[in-house]
DNA sequence: AAATTCTACAACCGCCGCAGG
DNA sequence: GCCTGCGGCGGTTGTAGAATT
């Protein structure tokens, strides 16, 4: 047997809502409140049902909330969040102040859908779609630029499955003590982090960030791509602005890149590891109990986050050969970023990235016992990726809003 | 200038989970 | 435990205005 309807709906008015009927809502819930839905038509001397009037409340007429055109990243926002959360608006629109959950259904539909779909991706998976690896220019380069991403893409829905366990353990015990929650809430109202498979993944920012840095890389062997990498680096460390951005002077004078400075807490959250304290995982090549707690199950997650942790610390590095002569952490930084993404793109080619006996962390580059004492294969690899960041820049710059699609 | 098609988005519909009786 | 009502959610439709033919 079907339900009763919500109300009883002869003789009550359908369709666009009129100036007065707008006024009417608007004056009796800024009086009373809205109370009971059902109740409040009558109250309020309106010919709509309760449905209509809530609907009408949370999707326009209520204060707090902004319209107009999607900043690039709000844009940015929903597509990384459509990939992990899929078709969920009201969770995607947690994310976006003053944003309503209708307004971000509408806008990926008319928009951002057919935006991906016109680039090959298929909004649904994320993924570039079959055809387009084929229908490509026939650049063998082109080729190595989308299997480079597909590697990512692999890489991303690994984390997203494992954020999305994450999150229903996390919501469902509703544990605020969780160290890994509450240090990401910070000063922050918990409706902009929960729930927490929400978090944005790492993506064109890191991305613009290093190619900025890049594509500054000087041919002598000054210190300007370090100086690059170690500002990136520092923008990621500044957790206390989680939403301001900092640009990278181009030392060449011809490029900006930016980042958001939220970006450590993002890329840790989507490789599911907490972005300061987890950094026990490659100490001894087991697992520590935080590291389980954070949810950091290989070792590109904890790479990566020992790799931002430190990585403000880099001085007197090169990006064609790695050698420590004195500050061990300001090459373990860079090591082990170079390792999250050895482990993610599964290079077996690093030189050193075993773990060493000694406990330093285990990373090659170093002065520890065992290593080669470089990190030349680990900058091989960032040399060999050039081409994926290169290929997602080329999708950012071939939008026509230069809104960022991955 | 009129007709048609396209686009954007407001609004509706049906279903679901939850709380209270 | 079952029933009912409410609020919330996501899919879909309706409509107005813009663009195109």
């Amino acid at each position: 047997m079907g339900r009763s309807p919500c109300c009883e709906k002869v003789g009550l008015k359908k369709g666009p809502w009129t100036p007065e009927e707008d006024q009417k809502l608007l004056a009796y819930i800024e009086e009373h409140g809205h109370g009971s839905w059902r109740a409040l038509p009558a109250k309020a001397g309106l010919q709509r049902c309760g449905k209509s009037c809530r609907l009408r409340w949370t999707n326009y007429l209520r204060p707090d909330i902004k319209r107009g055109k999607f900043s690039l990243q709000e844009e940015q926002t929903i597509i990384q969040l459509h990939a992990l959360l899929g078709n969920r608006w009201s969770a995607i629109a947690t994310h976006l102040p003053k944003r309503t959950d209708n307004e971000i259904k509408n806008y990926w539909n008319t928009h951002l859908k057919k935006r991906l779909t016109k680039m090959g991706i298929d909004p649904v998976t994320h993924k570039p779609k079959t055809n387009a690896l084929g229908s490509g220019t026939g650049n063998p380069k082109d080729a190595a630029n989308l299997s480079h991403m597909a590697q990512w893409e692999s890489a991303r829905l690994e984390a997203e499955a494992r954020l999305v366990r994450e999150s229903k353990l996390l919501v469902s015990s509703n544990n605020n003590n969780n160290p890994l929650v509450s240090h990401q809430l910070g000063s922050a109202s918990a409706h902009q982090f929960l729930p927490k498979a929400a978090a944005v993944p790492p993506c064109l920012d890191v991305l613009k960030a290093w190619q900025g840095a890049w594509l500054t890389k000087p041919t002598n062997n000054n210190n300007n791509t370090n100086n690059n990498i170690m500002a990136c680096m520092m923008a990621m460390d500044d957790l206390e602005s989680p939403t301001s951005t900092l640009n990278f002077p181009d030392h060449s004078g011809s490029a900006t890149a930016t980042v958001t400075t939220n970006f450590a807490v993002q890329a840790a959250v989507g490789f599911g590891v907490d972005s300061l304290d987890d950094h026990h995982h490659d100490q001894n090549n087991t697992m520590s109990l935080q590291d389980i707690a954070f949810g950091c199950t290989d070792n590109a997650s904890a790479w990566f986050v020992e790799g931002f942790r430190t990585g403000n610390n880099i001085e007197n590095v090169t990006t064609t050969t790695i050698t420590s002569t004195t500050s061990t952490n300001s090459v373990h930084g860079l090591a082990n970023i170079m390792e999250g993404f050895a482990d993610v793109f599964g290079y077996n080619s690093v030189n050193d990235d075993q773990p060493n006996s000694s406990a330093d962390g285990g990373e090659e580059g170093g002065n520890n016992g065992g290593s080669d004492g470089s990190c030349a294969g680990a900058s091989g690899i960032f040399e060999e990726n050039k081409s994926y960041w290169n290929s997602i820049l080329n999708l950012v710059n071939a939008s026509p809003t230069g809104s960022p699609v991955f």
